[in-house]
DNA sequence: TGTTAGTTTGGGTACGACCAAAGGTGCGGT
DNA sequence: ACCGCACCTTTGGTCGTACCCAAACTAACA
């Protein structure tokens, strides 16, 4: 070990210079949980279809109930199996969804306090887009999920209602888009600037009048699937929600509930 | 417990007829998990702090180590704590990175099958709103970043060296935007995009070429802080992308890397 | 003085036992 | 024959203990 070179070892064998790298040992339950994954992501096991019970995984693959159990836990909160306990319990299969994009986007902004400035300029960008998009793609039943939140918000009820519907909306547009990535990334994005414009109370009377003009027309311009007509509307619709938020709410930072 | 209203216990006392919820009993470990990242968003533990060991936190919270090491592990799944063994070992905080949103977005588009289309789609609203932020706040070392990707798809090396410098410089586009939502995006569709395009060679000479042009003259206006010439300019750059690669390849299912 | 063999602190894994939840089963009553 | 309830079985959840391994510190030894 003091010198790199052959040296004979104390009973005549030589020992020889052998390099090796830094070693890296991945954790067992890793091992065990990229192997599952893996053959999750690959489709081997479909949709809602049981995993082996931890016992018998622990047989099978001789690792103890503890690092099989981690093993699971961590496919858990990736959102690729749920958990049910009870007799039929156990790990099932799922395909992960927009709720752990969500959960992840809300853990960052919170993390690095992402500024509410920051947040708004990213919807800018991916709002017009599913705008485009829907009036491209949109089905009859997209149109009815964004009449409904539209009927929600000529309800007048309260402020929280309010803002329920005006999210309901937004995302119902990212839905039409038919592009799950980007309705993983609204669905995030709502969620954050719905918690962030909560609390300060700038929404009045002809903030919602002139919020449910401009889904309506918005929401027409997809009906008659006039993809340059949304995307002009929602850019404009958004772009001044962000001014009169800002205008209101300089430099803030945000609050993000728990997921 | 056989009859709902009210009855004579044994000991005389009147037994009431509570009416109590279905039950939800949270998992320890959960419970455990959300305080502990509860506290570490609020900045409750500065970056780099470690959390006591896990011994300490079983005598605290009167949990057992099973319990204890399940919540550290669900928190480092979620990219809030980095565990390190050995003597001063531990559970070290830190606050999630574009990577949390990288591997997440890389499930959802493994996991969910999703169309190469939906992901330039995606990138075709992204970039350009990245383009245009950039042109607005980049610094001289955002430069730096964009010349030196260039630099190195001019240096005509092997295709995956030219991937590499092709991503590098979208990144770096994200990264000049100074908008750590939209970085985080960009890195994981860019990695997910990366994994499309390697296998299937529609790159030729022509192609980077014509790709270096595109890059150079985008990263010139977000140099002269031309936002609006951004804008255009990415706009067009990556649609174009986007139609060279369907035109190759349509219809076709994605496969990403594992993280 | 430098090397090396403990020593200590901390995470990783393994068992084994028992609790809790939930579906299934069978016995007894009607 | 049918219904209801107590009991059993399966499967995850928690606990406690013991032991191993990695890393950093310490002290003895050459």
């Amino acid at each position: 070990m003091t010198d790199s070179t052959s040296a004979a070892a104390p009973n005549g064998s030589v020992r020889r210079p052998v390099q090796l790298t830094p070693m890296q040992v991945p954790k067992a339950s890793d091992v065990l949980a990229d192997d599952l994954r893996e053959r999750i992501l690959r489709g081997e096991f479909p949709e809602g279809t049981a995993l082996p019970p931890e016992r018998e995984l622990v047989a099978q693959t001789r690792m103890s109930r503890t690092t099989v159990r981690e093993a699971l836990r961590i496919l858990e909160v990736q959102g690729l199996v749920q958990i049910r306990t009870g007799r039929a319990g156990g790990a099932f299969v799922q395909r992960p969804g927009e709720e752990s994009i969500a959960s992840t986007v809300s853990l960052l902004i919170r993390g690095r306090q992402v500024r509410l400035a920051a947040l708004l300029e990213t919807r800018e960008a991916v709002e017009p887009a599913c705008a485009q998009l829907a009036a491209k793609y949109r089905t009859d039943t997209d149109l009815e999920a964004l009449d409904r939140a539209n009927d929600a918000i000529a309800a007048e009820g309260t402020l929280a209602e309010f803002l329920q519907a005006n999210v309901d909306w937004h995302v119902a547009v990212a839905v039409a888009s038919h592009n799950e990535l980007l309705t993983g990334f609204m669905g995030a994005l709502s969620r954050a600037i719905y918690a962030a414009t909560d609390n300060q109370g700038f929404i009045d009377a002809s903030v919602r009048k002139t919020t449910l003009r401009a889904h309506r027309s918005i929401t027409d311009a997809i009906r008659k699937r006039d993809a340059a007509a949304a995307v002009r509307r929602m850019t404009r619709h958004v772009h001044e929600y962000a001014s009169a938020v800002l205008e209101v709410e300089d430099r803030t930072e945000i609050e993000v509930p728990g997921d």
